[in-house]
DNA sequence: TGAAAAAATCGACTATCGGTCGAAAAAACA
DNA sequence: TGTTTTTTCGACCGATAGTCGATTTTTTCA
């Protein structure tokens, strides 16, 4: 009872890497059937439809990306270092820049609102944790925090997810910032150097 | 050599109206022809692919909502009642209850992403001017405009338009707007009744 | 160990879909 | 009228997601 298991991981893993190549609706189920040398009827054994696949593949790589996260909030850190290290933890970083090179590529875009959506929902209770701790330390002023994350993670995500943004779009989303949370004028300008 | 343009405005009408109802992928090209009473060949020889023919529909659909926030900006209005207005016709109004209603429908989100992007694009720069003059008259103090309305625009219809939003969503976005386009508290309260 | 039960695999088959194409009908033109 | 252009037709194609009963492999347990 534990090669089902095993069998699931490894259709999921193929998926994942064809989803990343070519997206998603141009990876057919006979694409995957073939690399992983299964007939047709294993693949729905496991898998009820090729979007609840999809489903499973994007619960992957939110899981990945999101347990840094969770564990900077945790930690003993300044809050300007929480924030820094929670925002980079969502950004690429070195040996993921293929997965999000791919995953701004056109054909990919579906997948990227979707991981990107589900991101957002588990990112804002963490952040807003961390502002209210800034609250408390007297770093930042404002009521309605988790609506006010929100905006800011939406806001930073339509911006700067697709790369084609300008140093305008940096220093507005900068001063946004600052005023939203009720910071000081200049105390949130190391965000530059995260998006950069 | 007029016959031809009038089959064409009726197969966007009718495909206009079942990807309203049944979403654009659910919708086939034979859905269509089958309501239009017409052979395949003939649904071909009007558009080149599915694609392109939902591409004129959106288009359809933007030329509808952007001609009166066009009017707006040149008439002769106070600031802040051009602003109320162009968000006005933003918003679904009474006889377009039915398309906004079924552009939120989960099958629709693609679409209603398309469409709102591309609304975005064009209302940017409308509501620029508009902050120009506001500023000319003393009312608004910022810089960068277009990307901070930009900013606006992209929150306001990622909060809003799915319909489920609270009171405090609507004040930390009244909060937001005031403190971007450096207007005095309370000055731009008015949002409220337009979201509602 | 061996037989029954459960889990896993197979692949032919189906239905639907977007799209093609050459021929024919209808309309416009001369 | 004859000719050319526009419009319509529908059979056909290749690809695709998904089904299903038969079969093999693995697990269970007496």
């Amino acid at each position: 009872m534990k090669k089902g298991e095993r069998r699931k991981q490894e259709l999921l893993r193929i998926a994942y890497k064809q989803f990343l190549q070519k997206g998603y609706e141009e990876t057919s189920v006979d694409d995957i059937i073939a690399e992983a040398g299964i007939a047709k009827g294993t693949y729905y054994y496991y898998f009820e439809t090729k979007e609840q696949m999809l489903e499973e593949v994007i619960g992957m790589m939110i899981g990945q990306e999101t347990e840094a996260a969770r564990q900077i909030v945790q930690a003993q850190l300044p809050v300007h270092q929480k924030i820094a290290g929670i925002i980079a933890s969502l950004r690429p970083s070195r040996e993921e820049e293929p997965i999000e090179g791919a995953l701004m590529r056109p054909e990919n875009s579906m997948m990227h609102r979707r991981v990107r959506s589900r991101l957002v929902e588990i990112v804002v209770p963490l952040l807003s944790q961390v502002v209210e701790e800034g609250i408390r330390q007297g770093v930042f002023a404002c009521d309605n925090i988790p609506e006010r994350v929100r905006m800011l993670l939406t806001v930073s995500s339509e911006t700067f997810d697709e790369g084609r943004f300008t140093d305008r779009d940096v220093a507005v989303f900068v001063d946004m910032t600052e005023k939203l949370l009720g910071a000081r004028a200049g105390t949130m300008g190391f965000i530059r150097e995260l998006i950069r």
